[in-house]
RNA sequence: GCCCCCGUGGCGGAAUUGGUAGACGCGCCUGACUCAAAAUCAGGUUUCCUCACGGAAGUGUUGGUUCGAGUCCGACCGGGGGCACCA
């Protein structure tokens, strides 16, 4: 990579840069303080993981929240724009058993440099609301928090089947199981039954749901993932009476009734089976006296969740000794089976099979030649022909062998039969959720420890309030698997705080989600030490008005944080409902990858380009294969570094190339053509602004009584860039936005001014409102030609500039003139000139007149200002 | 399997409610400057026919609605994302 040079290239960005971020830095031009007089902005991206380095991911983020919140500032926003570290997880354990380096020490020294790292990007943030999740300062509040929930009835342990990933040796949440992956390892998830603390988000699972239509500046895209994620479902619970089906005629034993769900009770009457989950309790019951059915059980827990072992997996049953009396059909009764297709986790953990209208159902009977009776038909069926032998019916139709629901569609039916069953007393009406409660405990050291000590006679005892923060201890040791603190040798022995008497911490810490579902109210009050946040502060402030971040985090991260905050507001923490009024979703950083002829990854500056099109290898000229375009990361080395890109070419062209060509919510590729594209254009803007300067009259010099066609033409596309670029930048279009620019510059630059005073001043005006436009993206040359214009006072404290709606609006407009749809020629035309003028005008366009060939006009189409259609 | 999104020049992408398709940038071509190169500047650049004027076709394929379709509707093809034995 080599450093475009030129004798012209006047514009020095490294002293530019360097010394405007001092500027902004020494006045705190960015510091944010609550002011009630003023409507405030709380512009905010995601918080990065200091894994070591920033990468062009984060410049992508960070330069668009920066754009916004400078634009913001200069509506005239009281803007919080604060940066933080998500600094438990994961990576720095594996950094500490990989190189020896206290995890402690290891963040540290990532966050000093990823600050200085974003610091040359000439953010505008507040840097004095820093935060880091690790320091206790900052979990303290959270231990305290999850306290109060637990006290609330919010936290909770639960003895479970839980995901268990092998590599990072610890449990996941439902959520961070991708596909019967692990999320960070990839390594498939193990069951484990533990005892785990929970949070009980599926108490918001309804208002969770519903909320998300109010949440209209949020991704469409983002809202249909969290419905899918908590998947409402209404049913009805129906329960069945069990009885002994063993044969044994002495059995008096009573099973009670079998509670399961479903969601289509209208077809009851097609019931064939019931079926339990191995996890069931019942099951576990019978398996004690029968090792055919604890062999069942085990070869069940063996198949893993994997989606293609899923897909793959054969359906399994275990005939067990129960009969279930149907709940409407007097002394008819169905077998009981234990099948491996039905999960514990959802509904009750049981079901009846009702193989007419269900695939799982279906493949089940055909495989155990259990009855299939259809129950539902399409509308227009021959009755007499109709079957389900072959496939299920799962689609709507009418009810048909179905007693007192024959003839009704499917949710008529449902509702009469939900009605049927409440009056006799055998079921119940119901909405069942797929959401799971959020398991919370992991089996690692760096995390925030969970504030709560067990006790043999005492049970589970919170750590009072005053004993916190329960701090994490330093000397640990990582040279064995496993949790550190679970072998520290002194750190879990505490008394019982009920009792007195001999007590166990807690060794397990949080997961680090929960780290991030609260951060955003931090920065509200970052420094206070009695509560996590104060309470005038925080609504002053909050909600964060924009978020910016990876679509990744769709449901994870943005669903945890809209548990956190109902459950701050449970405990009267806050009244707020919801912690991010908008949203925005940004694409990827892609860059082509390329591969040796020995199959090995080369890094970008490995690789040269030859007459255009061949790629070699730098170090030994042999071919190398270009492979797509794909996300940056380390195992492709399809990696750029921002440090190299900043050093290079500076800031103000990595930001302008991030915000260039590429929509902002979709994946940018990454290409050295396009950085050197931007760099020019910051070497030319330079110079077209210095060159001009020559010739403008000083700042505040009174404007002419009149202005020349030349200076109009000028003035009206430098308003209209005003106009065009604020729609722009409020639409997120920043691509959209640079092109608005590039065309400014152009019109800048092909005024020549020469003679024509009203025009010198009209360059003057253009200029200043050019570097206006470009300060939230290019700030640092912004603030230097602001500087050489001759104003004295800061740019980014300058007010957006306004555009003169009379400017917006041309005199004459040009009309497209068709005949019969297809474009013939244009006629210029007074702006909202009469129907009856644009069509003369029209009927007379030369080219017009020669596609008639002398026809007459059937019809003719005028749309005022657009277009002119003659049908022939 | 279910749900959702997207297909526009060589490339990234523009195109209010249906109303001049290809803005802007990259790349490429030609020219100017230069001993030369780089940089810079000027012009050109959807395809086909034509010296040109001009004309024809054209937004994944196909059918429809309309005076008029990239945009709306149906079917299909291709790409991407989410969920997934959720009863």
């Amino acid at each position: 990579m080599s450093t475009p040079t030129s004798p012209i290239a006047r514009y020095n960005f490294h002293e530019t840069e360097a010394r405007w971020q001092k500027v902004w830095d020494e006045r705190q031009t960015f510091r944010a303080v609550m002011d009630r007089a003023k409507p405030k902005y709380y512009v905010l991206e995601m918080f990065p993981y200091p894994s070591g380095r920033i990468h062009m991911g984060h410049v992508r983020n960070y330069t668009q929240g920066d754009v916004i919140a400078r634009y913001k500032r200069a509506r005239g926003f009281n803007v919080l724009h604060p940066m933080g570290w998500d600094a438990f997880g994961l990576p720095a354990e594996n950094a500490a058993m990989e190189k020896k380096v206290h995890p402690k020490k290891w963040t540290y020294e990532n966050i000093a440099t990823m600050k200085t790292q974003l610091k040359s990007m000439g953010l505008s943030l507040d840097w004095s609301r820093e935060l880091a999740t690790c320091d206790p300062s900052y979990y303290r509040h959270q231990q305290k928090m999850f306290l109060d929930f637990w006290n609330a009835g919010l936290a909770y342990r639960k003895e479970a089947w839980v995901n268990w990933d092998p590599v990072d040796n610890t449990v996941l949440a439902n959520e961070q199981v991708i596909e019967g992956k692990g999320w960070r390892t990839g390594a498939p998830v193990e069951r484990r039954k533990l005892t785990q603390w929970n949070l009980k988000i599926t108490h918001f699972a309804d208002e969770l749901l519903s909320r998300l239509d109010t949440l209209g500046r949020w991704p469409e895209k983002v809202r249909l993932m969290q419905a899918n994620w908590i998947g409402k479902s209404r049913g009805a619970r129906v329960f069945w009476q069990l009885t002994d089906g063993s044969g044994a005629a002495s059995s008096k034993k009573d099973w009670g009734k079998l509670e399961i769900f479903t969601t289509r009770p209208d077809t009851l009457y097609g019931a064939s089976f019931m079926a339990l989950s191995p996890e069931h309790p019942l099951t576990a019951e019978l398996a004690l006296k029968d090792p055919g059915l604890q062999h069942f059980i085990a070869e069940c827990r063996k198949t893993g969740t994997a989606a293609a072992e899923v897909e793959t997996a054969e359906k399994q049953g275990y005939k067990l000794p129960l009969l279930a009396k149907h709940p409407l059909i007097p002394g008819k009764t169905v077998q009981v089976y234990a099948a491996n297709f039905v999960l514990m986790e959802y509904g009750t953990g049981a079901i009846f099979g009702c193989p007419g209208h269900d695939e799982r159902d279906h493949e089940f009977a055909i495989k155990y030649g259990l009855p299939i009776l259809p129950v539902v038909a399409p509308a227009d069926a021959d009755l007499k022909s109709f079957s389900v032998a072959q496939a299920p019916f799962i689609e709507d139709g009418v009810i048909i062998n179905s007693d007192f629901l024959n003839g009704l569609g499917v949710e008529e039916a449902k509702a009469k039969v939900i009605a049927r069953l409440e009056e006799m007393g055998v079921g119940k009406g119901t909405t069942q959720y797929r959401l799971r409660d959020w398991l919370v405990s992991r089996q690692r050291y760096w995390g925030c420890p969970i504030p709560a000590i067990h006790c043999d006679k005492c049970g589970v005892v919170p750590v009072p309030a005053k004993d916190l923060p329960v701090k994490l201890p330093d000397d640990v040791t990582f040279d064995k698997p496993g949790n550190p603190l679970d072998r520290h040798p002194t750190w879990k022995h505490v008394d019982c705080p009920k009792c007195g008497g001999k007590g166990q911490r807690e060794t397990d810490t949080f997961d680090t989600f929960i780290d991030s579902s609260w951060y955003f109210d931090r920065f509200t009050s970052p420094g206070l030490e009695t509560a996590p946040f104060d309470r005038q502060e925080n609504e002053y402030w909050m909600p964060v008005d924009q978020y910016i971040g990876g679509v990744e985090h769709a449901i994870l991260h943005l669903l945890y944080s809209r548990f956190w905050t109902r459950a701050m507001r449970e405990v009267q923490m806050t009244s707020r409902d919801e912690p991010f009024d908008g949203l925005f979703t940004q694409g990827m950083v892609c860059h082509e990858t390329y591969r040796a002829t020995d199959g090995t990854w080369l890094m970008p500056e490995e690789i040269e380009r030859v007459d255009g099109s061949k790629v070699v290898r730098l170090s030994d000229r042999t071919p190398v294969e270009v492979g797509r375009s794909e996300k940056m990361s380390k195992s492709k080395k399809n990696v750029v570094d921002p440090d190299q890109i900043i050093r290079d070419y500076g800031a103000d062209t990595a930001r302008w190339f991030m915000l260039s060509d590429s929509p902002p919510e979709r994946d940018l590729e990454w290409t050295e053509a396009g950085v050197t594209g931007a760099w020019r254009f910051q070497q030319r803007l330079h110079r077209i602004a210095t060159t001009a300067l020559a010739e403008v009259p000083p700042a505040g010099a009174p404007k002419p009584a009149q202005f020349s066609d030349a200076a109009t033409a000028l003035r009206r596309a430098a308003h209209k860039t005003i106009a065009g670029l604020t729609a722009d930048i409020e639409a997120f279009h920043f691509n959209k936005a640079v092109a608005r620019l590039y065309e400014l510059a152009s019109s800048i630059d092909s005024a020549k001014a020469a003679g024509d005073d009203s025009l010198k001043w009209v360059l003057r005006e253009a200029l200043e409102i050019f570097v206006r436009l470009i300060g939230p993206m290019t700030p640092h040359l912004a603030e230097e030609l602001w500087q050489a214009l001759g104003h004295r006072s800061l740019l980014a404290e300058q007010p957006w500039p306004l555009p003169e709606d009379a400017l917006l609006v041309d005199d004459t407009v040009t009309v497209a003139v068709q005949l019969n749809g297809k474009l013939r020629g244009t006629i210029a035309l007074p702006k909202d000139a009469p129907k009856e003028a644009a069509e003369k005008a029209a009927l007379v366009q030369p080219d017009l007149v020669r596609g008639l060939e002398g026809r007459t006009p059937k019809r003719v189409i005028v749309v005022p200002n657009r277009i002119v259609n003659i049908v022939v």
